[in-house]
DNA sequence: GTTACTTCCGTAGTCAACTACGGAGTCAAG
DNA sequence: CTTGACTCCGTAGTTGACTACGGAAGTAAC
């Protein structure tokens, strides 16, 4: 059956399915974000597509800046019955991101400048670049 | 004499001027971003204003997204003849800023949108953000 | 001259998110 | 029934930029 293909996915093709390598598999029910594999004895454990798409969830959120403990608060609120308290999650993230493009927009003012002015001086003997890093 | 106490700094008052801590100091001793102290015979070294805007410099350079490496490389074209390789540093550091900057606002675009739809489905039942995060 | 604060120095620990390693057990193919 | 790939599991290593610790020695104040 193909069902059986998809649902019966050994480690290793598990983390194929996911994009993902086996340590971080291994890593993940460590941290908690898979549940720990109950084996039984001796046996190897297979995986389903319902623990790719919590792999793949957690790489999709990770993508939007979740560190991986607001992943972990996250996927408790699963069942879709706290969305409130997920939007709250996103919402810090969200001031966050924003916090950094602000940095970010200081910085890439800084540096442009720097460079367009380091560009001007070619041949001169101060370098600006320097000179405005040792004044601020 | 007022020079004496800017130019005969302990490591203490050293950390505080430079707005580090003492640990931070002998770290970029270690890293090479500061001068190793030489001893004279089982003193303590005394340090100047030179190596407060040294630190201070580094701190600015860090405050721009340069690695302490990046930052090392920096120290070394210090004479300000070599304004062209500073420049070239610093282009790249520019186009680093672009790409995170980039990032963050394909982040943002997606968090807003989805805390935006988290509010409007306010007593729904399923949770958009979630779902958002399982389809992409 | 003793007490109490610094300083010195090396080593080790921290955080995040993995990655690597190694030895033993398991499994499918030939 | 053996070979070779895969899995299991715990522990340790990685990177960057520090921070913490601890014992010995120097130094300043009283």
């Amino acid at each position: 059956m193909t069902e059986n293909a998809l649902e019966n996915l050994t480690i290793g093709a598990f983390a194929k399915a996911a994009g993902v390598n086996v340590e971080t598999i291994r890593f993940y029910q460590l941290k908690g974000l898979l549940p720990q594999p109950e084996r039984p004895y001796g046996r190897i454990r297979r995986y389903g597509q319902a623990d790719v798409a919590r792999v793949k969830f957690v790489k999709s959120a990770q993508r939007l800046g979740f560190s991986l403990d607001e992943v972990g608060q996250l996927l408790k609120l699963e069942d879709g019955t706290h969305c409130s308290e997920a939007a709250e999650l996103a919402a810090h993230r969200l001031a966050d991101v924003r916090a950094r493009m602000a940095d970010l927009t200081r910085m890439e003012d800084a540096l442009s400048k720097l460079v367009s002015e380091c560009d001007a001086h070619h041949g001169n003997v101060s370098c600006p670049l320097i000179a405005a890093l040792h004044c601020c």
